[in-house]
DNA sequence: GCTCCTTTGCAAAACGTTTTGTATGTCGCT
DNA sequence: AGCGACATACAAAACGTTTTGCAAAGGAGC
């Protein structure tokens, strides 16, 4: 079956190609009589007639595609959850998403971000798979484009991050409403906004409760299950060993995980423990589940795409806006109260 | 800056469109003085002109678009790799990728397909997140189409799914390699290929190596950590203890460790795991690290697009290729020749 | 009965390319 | 010198839409 076009259903129809275009959008229905207008649907309707996106992008400047462009797509497991929340909400309201993934390579970023442009598509959410501190790429400059899990040197672009402070303080908070006092906290090394981020979220968490803050109960190494293991060994062997570990990553809570086992210590009767991200594969699989603070990576995807389809649609020179999503809970069986000692 | 056109370049170069076009695709380059060429491309660059793929699609019955349908990209982490690899063959070979998550809805596919048709994509990869047979939709008939991790009843179309039977023989083999003849082997409980060929490579390498099957030592549950622990548990308290487990997942591996932990069993000197999925959360994140058979997402994502391009190009009608890929080891540190009881 | 609106439909131009057909030279050959 | 062959450049049509401008018909007001 060949593909049928508009002119297709104008013969079928019996009227003119351009009273069939009317006919099918609403915005012109007036200049159409309301008898007709259900024919030529009808008949549209009977063909199977879908009109061609690439002829009506052309005519309208308007191509109902956006790029996301993304660094590692495969290596990190929120990947999906933030491309899922974009599609989603770009399929909603009738767009769709090309994506492409930069491998972290900047000269190829340019080219991909050339790419879409060559596509005319109608805007760019570039996205950071953690959240980060960027420099907006130059190719940028004059395409609407919104920054998922990143904020930019620039104002003027709108951003949406997580809430890393928020993040800790009720990871945090939750180790202290279950009635521990002495709280070590195994930080990740790297110097990105997370890390400072739930440095200073559980610091305040601590503070709230009148608890003093002892730096010999933080510990930093790589955010991996072996850096979380290694970190986790030194706090618990600790004189003043910690009844409760927050984690900055369920990686690296699993890794507190092996050294609590390796210690013939029991979760969550001996220690209990406290991550973030919630990665359903190490959140559910660790026994017992683990109790964590989400990362809103499907929600920032949402937002991300509404917003930059708010930018277009308006057109007008909008305010941009930063966009802080906060992190729920998530709990699980890896905190209870502290053991009477 | 307005987008620079074609008729802009004309316009700069003191020549016409027709020319400019000429001189900027080698393929009519026999038209157009070596001179000229050489000219209207410096201007091109200079400029910074792009032609717009819209307009060029319209023309040419080609947009350079192609789509991905996806069920659940985001609660696996496969999908990830599958993309990745999908995306840099079309890239490479100046296609792009729209993706589109169908969340396991019929209804929703359909529209999905059809939204993809409207856009004019030259061929749809439709991948399943793990391998399964599967019907073709039959909106996919007359649009080149490639299965990536199905197969389907219809022959006519090009798939493409890893060889489950050799991965499990791969698996097996690893452990029978190391010294041990009762293997114990913890399988996944869906009636999916995977079970059924990770269940034949099982019995086909116990045969090879001449060692009896002992349908004792199989234990089903769900493919999750929870389900790998109980049948690890069960396996691990039998008269006949195995000294080694096949695990049908990276997810059941998890399961089988914790098992080992609760039964005082240090791996791998005590218990060898091996498992199959390679999912680096978990396989990387264990401790020891957890020896695997590779799923080949990225080769298979590669390899669907690629089969795609192909035949879009030839456009004959081409015999239609099913391929069947291998699943490499991946050795860490699960594995160790069995004690000497 | 005439004018003036309103309703309804159509023809044609436009979006930015690519490609076919044609026109103008230029050269080589007889 | 005359003819055809070839090289080079351009005009115009086409891809499938959307939208503007225009025309015809019908109705209302004077």
């Amino acid at each position: 079956m060949a593909k049928v076009g508009i002119r297709d259903v104008a013969k079928a129809a019996q009227v003119s190609v351009t009273t069939v275009s009317h006919a099918l959008s609403d915005a012109h229905g007036s200049r159409v009589n309301a008898a007709t207008r259900d024919h030529v649907r009808a008949v549209a309707e009977e063909l199977g007639y879908a009109p061609n996106r690439l002829a009506s992008g052309l005519r309208n400047q308007r191509s109902y595609l956006l790029g996301m462009v993304n660094d590692q797509i495969a290596t990190t497991p929120f990947a999906g959850e933030m491309i899922l929340g974009a599609q989603d909400a770009a399929y909603e309201r009738g767009w769709l998403l090309m994506m492409l993934d930069t491998a972290s390579d900047p000269e190829l970023e340019k080219k991909q971000i050339n790419t879409l442009l060559q596509h005319q598509v109608d805007g760019i959410v570039y996205a950071k798979m953690y959240h980060q501190r960027i420099a907006t790429p130059t190719e940028l400059a004059g395409v609407p484009t919104v920054l998922l899990d990143a904020t930019s040197d620039l104002g003027s672009i709108s951003s949406v991050v997580p809430d890393e402070v928020a993040a800790a303080r009720t990871a945090v908070r939750t180790l202290i409403d279950a009635g521990h006092r002495t709280i070590g906290f195994i930080n990740n090394i790297d110097d990105i906004p997370a890390t400072h981020g739930r440095f200073q979220g559980y610091v305040e968490a601590l503070g709230e409760a009148g608890i003093d803050f002892d730096p010999a109960l933080v510990a930093t190494a790589e955010s991996r299950a072996e850096g979380g293991r290694i970190a986790a060994q030194h706090l618990l062997s600790l004189p003043t060993r910690p009844t409760a570990l927050f984690c900055f990553s369920d990686r690296m809570a699993m890794g507190a995980y092996q050294a609590a086992g390796s210690l013939g210590m029991t979760i969550p009767h001996d220690l209990s423990v406290i991550g973030i991200d919630n990665l359903e594969l190490i959140a559910e699989g660790l026994w017992p589940g683990l109790t964590t603070v989400a990362l809103p990576h499907y929600g920032m995807g949402r937002w991300a795409v509404t917003q930059l389809l708010d930018e277009i649609e308006a057109s007008g020179d909008e305010e941009p806006v930063h966009m802080i999503f906060d992190c729920p809970l998530v709990q699980r069986g890896s905190v209870a109260p502290p053991l009477h000692i």
